[in-house]
DNA sequence: ATGGCTTTCTACGAAAGA
């Protein structure tokens, strides 16, 4: 099983790059992020066109999150069960079920970013995490597979930025944020990237200002985490780069693994 | 560089992103 998660920053805005991609990369499930748009808004019809079943979180302007998936998606849920009534869209989750093949649980978030640091903004960000590590916590005690991926605006550690130094002020790589992601590890999930790789330069954002990409100057903060019980099976995971170089891409590429289940 | 681009909106500049 492959699973992959992308922010796309405007979904209609991406969506011939959006097709493009599942048709070349073929993720049996896929995490959507920065949506821009309203459900009723969402360019439906040419992803169910590829097959894919479509379930989305949204909200004017901003945000929004979605999960298309080949397999049946069943019990949707919308925002984190910590957080009743925030009005940001930023997690979906939902069961996906094959035909002839056991579920798995994914959800697809969309982290605060943080930014400016002395604001609300910031410990609206920690909050976020903390009732994300708790929907981890109760995910474990029913020993479901699930699979957490999505953009977490979370630099992990410095061998995950071009220059580190950059971002030492930033929201992105505080000690607090960096806490929230290993505190989430320590329950015993798995980094499926630095599972399978110990490369540096494995970025999934370059900005889109200075020649960001044209650098190299990238970040590591879109991830996919998964539980112990698929930890065993994951065989290989992808950054699909590339995309980075297309005409009006979006400033974040699409990641992805493989599953042997 | 004090965001150098990109996206959104009952828009025409401002806010947000990272």
């Amino acid at each position: 099983m492959r699973i992959a998660t992308w922010n796309v920053n405007s979904v209609r805005q991406r969506i011939d790059h959006l097709t493009s991609w599942l048709a070349e990369a073929m993720p049996d499930v896929c995490c959507l992020q920065e949506l821009k748009c309203q459900d009723d808004a969402f360019p439906r019809l040419e992803i169910e066109a590829l097959g894919y079943t479509v379930e989305t979180h949204g909200q004017k302007t901003f945000n929004g999150v979605a999960i298309l998936s080949r397999h049946r998606l069943e019990d949707v849920t919308r925002g984190l069960p910590d957080q009743p009534g925030e009005p940001q869209s930023r997690y979906i989750e939902a069961l996906v079920t094959p035909v002839n093949g056991k579920p798995v649980r994914v959800a697809s978030l969309y982290a605060p970013n943080g930014n400016p640091l002395g604001t609300e903004k910031f410990p609206y960000k920690l909050a976020f995490l903390e009732a994300l590590i708790k929907r981890a916590r109760s995910l474990l005690t029913s020993e479901e597979r699930f699979v957490i991926a999505g953009d977490y605006n979370i630099i992990p550690a410095a061998r995950d930025a071009e220059h580190p130094d950059l971002w030492v002020k930033d929201a992105l790589y505080q000690p607090e944020s960096r806490a929230k992601w290993q505190e989430l590890l320590n329950l015993g999930l798995t980094d499926a990237l630095r599972a399978t790789s110990d490369a540096g330069k494995s970025y999934t954002f370059w900005d889109y200002q200075a020649g960001a990409w044209q650098k190299n100057n990238g970040i590591r903060i879109d991830h996919l985490v998964i539980s112990p019980q698929l930890a065993d099976h994951l065989t290989s995971t992808a950054i699909d780069s590339h995309v980075r170089g297309w005409e009006k891409p979006s400033d974040h590429v699409p990641i992805r693994i493989d599953l042997d289940i």
